[in-house]
DNA sequence: CAAGATATGTAACGTTTGTTACTGTTTTCA
DNA sequence: TGAAAACAGTAACAAACGTTACATATCTTG
């Protein structure tokens, strides 16, 4: 775990607060497709991502989903730091996209490190605003673009995060992240081989030249 | 000076935060309509609404535009805030909605405060808690909803934060607000009127039941 | 191996949204 | 006051997206 911790923090806080890093959090590793977190449930503490990559997604009433973002190494869930000092029940769903390692740390020490050590300020706010950003990015990417275009970006975003140039989901998996449905990302799919970016096969599509 | 940010943040912050405010801050009052900040400026202060409304909107690449969110009295500028620590240009458009008074607090105060008022530290973190549900609200309403459900949300929430069932705006001021089209919207806004929603005049819109 | 489950391809059609074009009315302002 | 600009209504059509239906191929499992 303290190999784990400095390699990814190491530089970013000062030996005391690595030290009680390790001292009050628990150390856990998870699967691709775990349920790190859903949304109504509450939050005991605050992830911070050692490897691996969790994806959060957002619901609406008829329980559709839609990818907002991933977490990577270094990353923290602002939204579960809002929620924990609020008291509040989750807005999102985290699922581990690949295997992951994490560390997390109760509630209660984050408001305390806050006020103590400068470093944890900094990348509580930066955290902030990251997650501002990668929300503003959904945003343009959903009021602004076409679906060709989503298609496209998840695909170069799902490649780079997995630093793997062939995607194992279905159409069906792409459709509900997307928010539409199986027909239309097959048919876009098929556009995107026919012109020669993509190869499409069963249960996963190699990236050609995006 | 002190009266008006005493009604707003007095029970909010301490005595000794009040007096470093107006030592420090700067009052401002603007009119409606005036451009508070703009995408790609850099920000030298961070806002504390006093008074009055003011609404945050995204652009892209071709200049359309789409309203985020809006800010009232008590609230403040996340992304500002975002911006100010890590001192990067505004992501956003911010412009008076209404008459607006408000007080400019110079970025170097912030940082400092964080550590030192408790109250403070609350504030920020509420205040970005509140932004990330504002956007999530927004991708809700984007990514979820048909065009007809958008413009009465919309009609809602401007007659709310202007405290006013009279909507002073042409259809393709809606229409930019909502990326949308003039033609769309004037269509949409008439079967609203079919069914009795609301009553259309030129350059108003008068509601009747939402 | 046979039967069912899962994944994909594709056609046909409906709905929503966007675009173009033209109309008439009201406002502005030289 | 008279021309131009701004605003709104509407028709006709196009594009994007969603839905239903069905065919075919591959995988899983008893």
């Amino acid at each position: 775990m303290i190999q784990e911790l400095k390699a990814s923090y190491g530089n970013l806080f000062e030996e005391e607060l690595i030290n009680n890093i390790l001292q009050v959090g628990t150390y856990k590793e998870v699967p691709a497709g775990f349920k790190l977190m859903d949304i109504g449930s509450y939050i005991k503490g605050m992830p911070l991502l050692v490897s691996g990559v969790i994806k959060i997604l957002r619901e609406d009433k008829n329980g559709d989903e839609l990818l907002l973002y991933y977490l990577e190494k270094g990353d923290t869930c602002s939204m579960t730091m809002a929620c924990c000092l609020g008291q509040t029940k989750s807005e999102i769903r985290a699922i581990a996209e690949t295997n992951t390692k994490l560390i997390i740390v109760p509630i209660q020490h984050i408001e305390l490190w806050t006020s103590k050590y400068k470093s944890w300020r900094n990348f509580v706010f930066e955290s902030y605003h990251n997650r501002l950003n990668e929300m503003l990015n959904t945003i343009d990417t959903i009021a602004f673009n076409n679906m060709d275009q989503r298609l496209l970006n998840y695909l170069k975003e799902k490649s780079r995060v997995n630093n793997n140039n062939t995607i194992h989901n279905t159409h069906q998996d792409i459709a509900y992240e997307l928010h539409s449905s199986r027909v239309v990302i097959s048919r876009l799919l098929k556009k995107l081989e026919n012109i020669g970016k993509i190869e499409l096969h069963r249960n996963y599509i190699k990236i050609k030249d995006l």
